[in-house]
DNA sequence: ACGAGCGCCTGTCGGC
DNA sequence: TGCCGACAGGCGCTCG
C-alpha cells in the first residue's frame, strides 16, 4: 500500500512514539515471531529469531519505501509492499488474522506487521546495501536536482509513469503519487522520457517533490481498509477520480492502464505530443 | 533497452 | 442470495 509519503509517516510515528507508546529508540528487542515464513526475505526463521533477540533499535530510517531498523549489530529492513502495516500493540492481546511477525519489547508491548496479502518482506542484514543498492535517488534529498533528473530522464527512452515507478530510476514513487505528480506537471504518462523539454523536466521535478512533501505533511493517504490517520486521499487530483473533472479545467478524468497499473490523468491538461496515438 | 504478461496473495465491490 | 470477474498504494521474473 504504502508509498513514500506513507512509510515516511510510519517511521516518524514509531521513532517519536504514539499513542501513549514510547519511541522505538534504545528499546531492546526480547523476541520475534514469525507467523508466514515466506515474509522473511532473509534469514531463515530460526536464524532471524536467533540473531534479532537482544538487539537494541539504535536509529529508524527511510529509503525510498523501505523502513530500515538499524540495531546494536544488524540492520532490518522492511518493504510494507501492497497491503503492509506496522503498529504498536499490547502483549497480552489476541493475535490479529493477518498478523505475520512480530517483535516484543520488555515494556510490554509488540510491534506488529499486518500484512494482508502476504507480498510484504523483512530482511535481517549485515549491511543494507545489500538490500537497497540499486534504488535511484532519493527524491527529497538535496541532490536530487533539476539538472540530475533532467540526465536521468535523457539516458533512457520510455514511457514516462513506468519510469518514474521503476526504483531504480527514482526511489519512493508508486502509483498514486505518480499520477498526481504527473497531472501537476502537465505530463501525459505516456510521454516518452526523451520528448521531456528542459522546463518540462523543472516542473516535473517540482510536482514530484511537491506532491512527496504534500502527502508526508497530510501523514500519507488512506485508503480501503487500511486507515492510519493520514488523509491525503481528501486532496487527490486524479488518482481514483476517473470521469469527476479535472480540478484544473473540469474535464472528465480517464482511466487507462499503462504497465499493467491504472493510471488517470486529464486528457485536456495532460495532452501526448503530436505523433504519439495514444487516447 | 524496453514493454508486456504473469505470479505472488487476500479481500471487497459491483453486476447479473 | 450467490457467483464471478475486476480491481487493489508493489515488484521480480521471463519472454519477445
Amino acid at each position: 500500500m504504502p508509498e513514500l509519503p506513507e512509510v515516511e509517516t510510519i517511521r516518524n510515528a514509531l521513532r517519536e512514539g504514539q499513542d501513549g507508546y514510547p519511541s522505538l529508540l534504545g528499546l531492546k528487542i526480547i523476541d520475534a515471531r514469525v507467523y508466514w515464513s515466506r515474509t522473511l526475505a532473509t534469514p531463515t526463521v530460526e536464524v532471524f529469531q536467533d540473531r534479532i533477540r537482544g538487539q537494541i533499535i539504535e536509529e529508524l530510517g527511510r529509503r525510498g519505501k523501505y523502513l530500515i531498523f538499524y540495531l546494536s549489530s544488524d540492520s532490518m529492513l522492511i518493504h510494507l509492499r501492497m497491503s503492509g502495516d506496522l503498529f504498536l500493540e499490547p502483549l497480552n492481546i489476541e493475535l490479529a488474522p493477518h498478523h505475520r511477525m512480530t517483535l516484543e519489547f520488555q515494556e510490554g508491548f509488540r510491534l506488529a506487521f499486518n500484512d494482508t496479502r502476504k507480498f510484504g518482506r523483512v530482511w535481517l542484514v549485515e549491511d543494507p546495501q545489500t538490500v537497497i543498492g540499486d534504488l535511484g535517488p532519493e527524491p527529497l534529498d538535496a541532490e536530487f536536482t533539476s539538472q540530475v533528473l533532467w540526465q536521468l530522464l535523457q539516458s533512457k527512452r520510455r514511457q514516462l509513469k513506468p519510469l518514474l515507478m521503476d526504483q531504480k530510476f527514482l526511489a519512493g514513487l508508486g502509483n498514486i503519487y505518480t499520477d498526481e505528480a504527473l497531472h501537476m506537471a502537465k505530463l501525459h504518462p505516456l510521454s516518452n522520457s526523451q520528448e521531456i523539454s528542459r522546463t518540462q523536466c523543472e516542473v516535473l521535478w517540482h510536482s514530484i517533490r511537491q506532491v512527496l512533501k504534500e502527502g508526508i505533511r497530510r501523514n500519507g493517504s488512506s485508503i480501503d481498509w487500511v486507515y492510519r490517520g493520514g488523509d491525503f486521499q481528501n486532496y487527490f487530483r486524479v488518482y481514483g477520480r476517473s470521469g469527476a473533472a479535472c480540478p484544473e479545467c473540469g474535464t472528465a478524468i480517464k482511466r487507462i492502464i499503462v504497465g499493467q497499473r491504472s493510471t488517470h490523468f486529464c486528457p485536456r491538461c495532460q495532452p501526448l505530443a503530436a505523433g504519439a496515438n495514444v487516447d
